[in-house]
DNA sequence: CCATTTTTTTAGGCGTGTCTAATTTTTTTA
DNA sequence: TAAAAAAATTAGACACGCCTAAAAAAATGG
């Protein structure tokens, strides 16, 4: 016999993966999802999106009316918060500490966002400094399901005279590295944008307390960063 | 249509723990597993069991005669052991970069291990320093499938005259820690046992290139070496 | 506003990995 | 060595998460 003192609903990978997807085309679409469009996004047939979502609703993490897509509940949109915290959270992890490439991290996320401990992600968030983005700009949520709205930008999109800070890199050739590092940029450091020269997009910065340089457009829209 | 030009074989994570507790059966009793075993090593019904040998017989995992037990093949013991090489990364992993205890790490392990990228471990492996025992003192494996078979003992099982490494701590209350510490005990760490005291078992060890300490039976029964 | 198109749902099916009940095979032991 | 006990297999079922085919509902537009 199994008892269960604190009863913890544990979803399946399938369950967590419809959350996640329902709220990210909410965000999108601010409206209630279609279940076609669901079907889309994971490229499966629209019937067995009717089934599962029957069954969530079930479970009440979302409301669901015949014929008129579906709204996350807020324990359902929590619990999608939260995987979407473990996917940022861990794909930081690759990039920054295994040193994987920002592009081939996602897969591998998509994975192990469905490990189930939430002590690991926050001892994984706390080793890695509490980030607030992941490597491809977007806000990490706090522990509480907080999320910032404005993803991270390229400098390269930044507005002149604006001030920012670099939180990722979205290029890792080590040449491009190399680079910044020469000129001190790294992850943290606080960026003024004095110009941009509309002849080819090259930018002149302002770099933490250094002096300015320019940069081109192919760096500038490598660098990650967000108002500061 | 799908297409795959390089056929790599994906297994669930049910066939995965199947190779696992198949090997280990194996490498306890030196002889083919039956099913009942196997039934019994998962809390699940033999008739489960039966199906599934059947199928992982099918995949040539493994040979299959009825009622006479399983015995893996070489496929099946080269991914049975990528596995525990996995699952033994991963717990080294949780205890010495995000400091868990080594108690809590197994059943978090259980779920990482299944996560399919051999790149990720090979890359933790590196991020470890290539460690060749888990918090638990079990070898790990390395990437071509070679496991030592000798596992870390306790050094108060280590015998007089020894030369030992230190390759784990299986206590992590901090007071053992900081004693550790003091001691300038650490993992890496060689040891010498001079001898051993029988009326309460402390012993008396060399420490590295320092001068000779006397520990109590209880640390040494925490402190997991290696030959060296 | 009614017919056509598009979207969604219902109905029924399938492989996975488990189950129970019943049967068969193997092992033990009297 | 034959009967009893133990172990394993077969048979049939079920939840999960997907499928196809067909029906129903909603949206579009002439």
């Amino acid at each position: 016999m199994k008892l269960s003192l604190i009863f913890v609903e544990v979803l399946s990978a399938a369950e967590e993966n419809y959350l996640k997807a329902i709220l990210k085309l909410e965000l999108e679409h601010k409206v209630s999802v279609p279940t076609g469009a669901l079907a889309h996004a994971f490229g499966i047939q629209a019937p067995s999106v009717t089934d599962m979502v029957k069954k969530l609703a079930l479970k009440k993490l979302l409301k669901y009316e015949k014929s008129k897509g579906v709204r996350l509940t807020d324990k359902g949109k929590k619990l999608a918060i939260a995987i979407i915290r473990k996917h940022r959270i861990w794909e930081t992890f690759l990039v920054q500490t295994l040193e994987f490439g920002w592009e081939e991290v996602h897969e591998l996320a998509e994975q192990l966002e469905h490990v189930h401990s939430e002590k690991l992600i926050d001892k994984l968030e706390a080793f890695l400094g509490f980030p607030r983005f992941d490597p491809h700009g977007d806000p990490i949520p706090d522990k509480k399901g907080t999320i910032v709205s404005a993803k991270a930008i390229v400098l390269g999109a930044a507005k002149v005279g604006g001030n920012y800070k670099v939180i990722g890199i979205s290029d890792d050739s080590t040449e491009l590295l190399h680079y910044l590092n020469k000129l001190h940029v790294k992850l943290g450091t606080k960026l003024l944008l004095q110009s941009r020269e509309a002849f080819d997009g090259s930018l002149v910065i302002k770099i933490g307390s250094r002096g300015t340089e320019s940069i081109s457009a192919i760096v500038a829209n490598s660098l990650l960063v967000v108002e500061d």
